[in-house]
DNA sequence: ACAAATCTTGTCTATTTGGTCAACTTTTAA
DNA sequence: TTAAAAGTTGACCAAATAGACAAGATTTGT
């Protein structure tokens, strides 16, 4: 995450460095989730972190180093929350994880939720590496065990592929229609108990519409 | 639709307005749907459209007229999507017309559900009154319903709105995140048979779901 | 044919914005 | 303390772009 310039004297990276780019990535992030790539300026990341223009561009090479940044952040959530599940041998654990794990992060990073969705409507110009790789892997390795659950009957014959898109499409939703999620809703915010709901109606019809029963706990 | 000027002399409306300006709306649509607001030129829609910039002018107001008008020309379309589904006595009937005609929708007009997308990401600022006035009627009529055949056995007690929401975050996935989609499904362009694959499941899944049995057709 | 209206288009302008730069300040290691 | 490196910042520049405009071309009803 270190740019332009890396220390070579005898100057240690400190945390002046450290602190100044998070504030800015973070603020990047803010104007980025909402305003879309072209849409955001450098003088209102700058703003937002309450720096002078100049001062982004000493941190990073160019607007577009702030939002190879951002979505770099991005896509080691991703990471992060698709590798801490850990793998158990029952389909309705391993889905119950999975939905409350998304649910979770659309609650908790919506910002994030957003800046990565505007990037897959765009192309995803800039998510080629990540798709063609980790998530790839990620995604080749559940699918065979959902595979060999259905052959073994311990689920129903459910397209595993388009039920992980059911998932992700499901509690994706909460963080990028929040506009229509809280107009129907009738709140003006969305609170801890409608993520909760949430994840107990995806959980009921996911696991019953599988086949499966509720994991006990 | 008749931007700024309307004929008044001895000239009537003629194809040619109407020609152009379906051209340009085209011409926008796509170019919003990749690029986003900010990210679309006036240039560019007017060299997708074959024409010069000032001709794009000439038939809306400014940039922002444009991207109104596109979307309203969307939102006229869920609106069609929505009323074209007649509503059974049936909840499975109807949850299957839902999905059929929401997924079709992302297949036939993914420029539309992007743009749709990016509006919402954005905080919906242009979708406001849409939210307030035909959507929420739509889906409070809907919801009545759902709440209905719940009280009366006819479907599992799953909680309506959540469960508009995974159907319209699954059915909606495949055109806005289709990046995702083609790579996990391994193809170049999403088929017919995919779309056939998707409907399928995602209608296996939510029927079973709600504890309801395919309908008899 | 012709006049009025619509339509087309090249050109020009003001503003926004990404990016540069050099002067200046602060921090760090010795 | 001090000098080197890192960090801060105001000023400046060039490119992109939304929008205006006027001159010319085309279409239409009579």
């Amino acid at each position: 995450m270190i740019n332009r310039t890396m220390p070579r004297g005898p100057y240690k990276p400190g945390k002046i460095r450290q602190k100044s780019e998070q504030r800015m990535l973070d603020a990047a992030t803010q104007a980025f989730s909402q305003y879309g790539y072209s849409g955001t300026s450098m003088q209102s990341i700058a703003d937002i972190a309450g720096v002078p223009k100049a001062n982004v561009h000493y941190y990073f090479k160019n607007k577009l180093g702030v939002y190879t940044a951002v979505l770099g952040n991005i896509l080691d959530m991703w990471d992060t929350v698709l590798n801490d599940i850990t793998i158990a041998d029952d389909p309705a654990t391993v889905l119950c994880r999975y939905i409350d794990a998304k649910i979770d992060f659309s609650r908790t990073h919506p910002q994030e939720s957003r800046v990565f969705a505007k990037e897959m409507l765009s192309g995803a110009p800039h998510l080629q590496e990540f798709l063609q790789e980790k998530y790839t892997t990620w995604l080749d390795s559940r699918l065979s065990i959902f595979r060999h659950w259905i052959k073994v009957g311990k689920m129903g014959d459910i397209d595993p592929t388009h039920l992980m898109f059911m998932i992700w499409g499901s509690t994706q939703h909460y963080a990028d229609f929040a506009p229509q999620v809280t107009q129907s809703l009738g709140t003006d915010t969305l609170k801890q108990a409608h993520f909760d709901a949430a994840a107990k109606t995806v959980k009921q019809v996911i696991l019953r519409g599988c086949g499966l029963t509720p994991p006990v706990l």
